[in-house]
DNA sequence: CTGAAACCTGAACCACCTTTCAAGTTTGTT
DNA sequence: AACAAACTTGAAAGGTGGTTCAGGTTTCAG
C-alpha cells in the first residue's frame, strides 16, 4: 500500500531508508493532522520523526508531495476496511447497514485520517475527488446489484448513490467526529440510517 | 446582516468608511473563494478592492478576521434564502423537495460561498460547526413537524436530519460543483432524492 | 469655519518556512 | 578490506506575506 508513489526516484534502497521513511510519514501524518496543512512545518515533521530536515526531500520532493502521498495511502485503506467488512452473502440491504457501522468505527479509530483526506479538497482536489468518486462508484455497484436481485427497486443509479455517500459522511461528521454525551452508539444510528434507506420517512 | 461582528471598535463611522468596509469584504469573498484561505492575500484583497495596503487594518484585526466575518455573512445568506423558498402551506415532503432544490439553485449561483464555508473547517472550526448544527436543527424541526402532521412516520430525530442534510450537501457537490455533461437537472435530482426520502430505495 | 476624529497611505519591519547544498557517515557488495 | 552508492546532516539561501506605524488627507459636528 505504500509502494506506488511513483515520483521522481526517491524511493529508498536499503533498509535503513525504508525505515526513515516510515517515521517520516508516521510523523507527517500527526503533524497534518493535529495542525492543518499550512501550520504544519517541514521541521515540525523531521523533528518529530528524529531526522535532520534536509533528510526530508531525500523522500519527498515538497511538502506538497509528501501531503499527497498521505492522502492517496489513507484513501486507499479507507476502501480497504470497507471491504473488508463486506460479505457478498448478505442481503443488499444488511450491506449498507454493515458498510455504515464499519466506516463509522473506521473514522473513529482513525480521526486523523478523515481530517487530512477534507483538507485534501484544498491542498490536492484531484485526490480529493477521486477518494468520492471511487467511494460513489462501489455504492452505486452495489445498489444496481440489489435492484437486479430485486431486494432494491430498479432504476437506482448514481444520484441515490451520492445521497446514501452523503448519509454515511455526514452522519460521521455528527456522530464520530463531534460526538456527544448520550449521543446514540453507532450500531443505532446505522439501524436508523438504514430504516430511513428501507421504507424512507413517510408514514 | 452585515452589522453585527463585534471585533473590538472597528465598525466604520462615516460613509466612506461604510463604502471601504463593503468594497473589501467583496474582494475578499472573491479572492478567497478564488486562491482559498492561504494562498490569498490581505494586498491582492486591498489591490483588488482599490485601498491602499494599510486600510485593511482599519476594518479588521487580521486576515482571520476578515475570513470569519465572511463566513458568518454568508452562513446567514443561505438560511435566508431557504427560509424564502419554503411555504408552510406545502405537505412536509413537498417542503424537503423544494428545500433541496432552491439549495442546490443557490449553490450554483454561489459556487464561492462554498468554497468559503467549506474552507472555514481549518480556519474557523467553531463557524463551520455552528453552519451544520444550525442547518440540521432546521431539518430535525420539519421532520418532526412532518411527524405531527401525520405525514412522516414519529420518532424521527437528529440522526435523520443529519442524514438529509448530507444527501442534500454531496448531492449538491455531486451535481453543482463537479456538474458534467449530461447530468440530469437540479428538479430532476430533487425528485430523486424525494422519491428515497419518501419510500426508501427497497422495492 | 475649524478642529478633532475618522480615515487613508505604502514603505518597512519582522517572523517564519521551504528548499538547497556541500560535506560527512553508513550500508552493502565485490 | 575497500569502494561506490545510499543516506544523513544542519547551516544558510531565498521568499513570502502578515502586520505596524508615522505622517498625510478627508469628513463632519458644532
Amino acid at each position: 500500500m505504500a509502494a506506488t508513489h511513483s515520483q521522481g526516484d526517491k524511493t529508498p534502497r536499503t533498509e535503513r531508508g525504508r525505515k526513515t521513511l516510515r517515521k517520516l510519514l508516521d510523523a507527517a501524518a500527526t503533524e497534518f493532522a493535529e495542525k492543518g496543512f499550512h501550520e504544519a512545518s517541514i521541521s515540525g515533521i523531521t523533528r518529530s520523526a528524529g531526522v535532520a530536515l534536509g533528510t526530508f526531500y531525500t523522500y519527498f520532493d515538497s511538502k506538497d508531495a509528501v501531503f499527497r502521498a498521505l492522502v492517496s495511502d489513507m484513501s486507499a485503506g479507507v476502501g480497504k476496511a470497507a471491504r473488508e467488512a463486506l460479505d457478498p452473502s448478505m442481503g443488499a440491504l444488511e450491506i449498507e447497514r454493515v458498510a455504515l457501522r464499519a466506516f463509522l468505527e473506521f473514522a473513529a479509530e482513525h480521526k486523523e485520517i478523515y481530517r487530512i483526506i477534507d483538507e485534501a479538497e484544498f491542498v490536492d482536489p484531484d485526490s480529493y475527488r477521486a477518494h468520492y468518486e471511487t467511494i460513489g462508484s462501489r455504492i452505486e455497484e452495489r445498489l444496481k446489484l440489489g435492484g437486479e436481485s430485486g431486494e432494491f427497486a430498479p432504476g437506482l443509479g448514481t444520484p441515490e448513490a451520492w445521497a446514501v455517500m452523503g448519509m454515511n459522511v455526514f452522519l460521521g461528521l455528527r456522530y464520530v467526529i463531534w460526538g456527544r454525551e448520550g449521543d446514540p452508539d453507532f450500531e443505532e444510528i446505522a439501524r436508523r440510517a438504514n430504516m430511513l434507506l428501507a421504507r424512507g420517512i413517510a408514514s
